[in-house]
DNA sequence: GCTGATACTATACAACCGTTCAGCAAGGAA
DNA sequence: TTCCTTGCTGAACGGTTGTATAGTATCAGC
């Protein structure tokens, strides 16, 4: 509050693009597709209607922008390595931990999802982002795998493990109480181990 | 076409919120909840404006009269018996069955998820409905684990269960083309095996 | 300091939003 | 037939939607 002694200062395209991002971001989370409006997002941002065409060209595109950051900041959170894990496990970690498992942030994945059902264009973006998710998961699966000296169908198992992840974004979002980081991380393991084994670690 | 000859008939109330609510589903199914609106749902029911207030009060009371016939079409398909089989085989058919498993079917579910999300009074009818079909899942589990002689946790185990079959339904919708029904099979059984065994079906 | 590019504001606009309400008309009860 | 409940219509309302655009403010290059 007290710092807030209106800056109105002149941004450069890339700042205020990623400001008014946050803005949509926090809409979204807050009230779904249907908090996604032009007078939500500037009064969030406390910027004017017009920055949005101005810098987007139309809702639509902040939109898109909006998933290809989130889907950024994804990859980015699960690609970092922990000390002393495996790359599985950093990245069951990663998938439980607060930035990736936070409900804020899964509701607005729950809102892309239902977007990009329906959004041919926001789908043709899915598909070129989705590849990298899909292929770090394989990446991993079969590392795992090999390391226990297993064979696998890493695309199956990866398939399912996906919505396995991605069930779990649901349920958080619409009955949070019934799944807690741990459960999340204890069925984890308990669907990859007849793939990969307990890698070493003590799981509970 | 030829047989919609403008009946213009004065219905009863139970027919003609079926008929608002079929009308709302496929507007949900077509653009989301951006769809869900007053003049898309009368236009595809053919009948007036005020219709909707007449017979819902509101269009969040139509939204949630659309959530629970959801719910209570879910429910009646998951359990019906199926001839020859148990009573988790004949759930994980009905769960991979074009009634539940079909994507126009999903996207409204998804949609509905989004709301729930968001929308506190939707959330409270949800809490009510969903105790039913979890507590079917952990039924059909629990006779399944010990018709195998085996003694499963079925609160731990029907909830990942559930958060797999709710990612079937999100991937189903983004990316129809990677989860097929027989892969969805196939993953249902993967994930069970480890807890009811195989159920003496020929599974692949 | 001057100039031009552009970040940004603010208004205007047509279309659409959900809800209200007065009135019409169908059909059972008398 | 007459009456009266009620399914149903359609216009009207105030508010919100996304976008276009004219105008202002700021900064970099000169």
């Amino acid at each position: 509050m007290a710092d807030k002694q209106k800056p109105k200062l002149r941004l450069s395209p890339a700042e205020r693009r990623s400001l008014l991002e946050d803005a949509a971001c926090a809409c979204i989370a807050r009230g779904g597709i249907r908090d996604f409006t032009v007078d939500k997002v500037v009064a969030e941002a406390g910027v004017s209607r017009g920055l949005i065409t101005h810098h987007f060209g139309s809702m639509d595109g902040l939109l898109a922008a909006v998933y290809s950051r989130m889907y950024h900041d994804w990859l980015t959170v699960m690609a970092t390595p922990r000390p002393g894990l495996s790359r599985i496990e950093a990245m069951i970690e990663a998938l439980v931990s607060p930035a990736l498992f936070g409900r804020e942030v899964l509701k607005i994945w729950l809102t892309l999802w239902g977007e990009i059902a329906i959004n041919p264009v926001l789908r043709d973006t899915h598909r070129q982002l989705y590849g990298d998710y899909r292929a770090s998961i394989m990446l991993a699966l079969s590392e795992a795998a090999h390391a226990n000296g297993r064979q696998i169908d890493a695309e199956t198992v990866a398939t399912a493990f996906i919505c396995l992840i991605d069930g779990f974004g649901v349920q958080r979002c619409v009955e949070p109480a019934l799944l807690s980081e741990e459960e999340a991380r204890a069925a984890c393991w308990a669907f990859l181990r007849p793939y990969i084994g307990d890698q070493g670690v003590a799981v509970r």
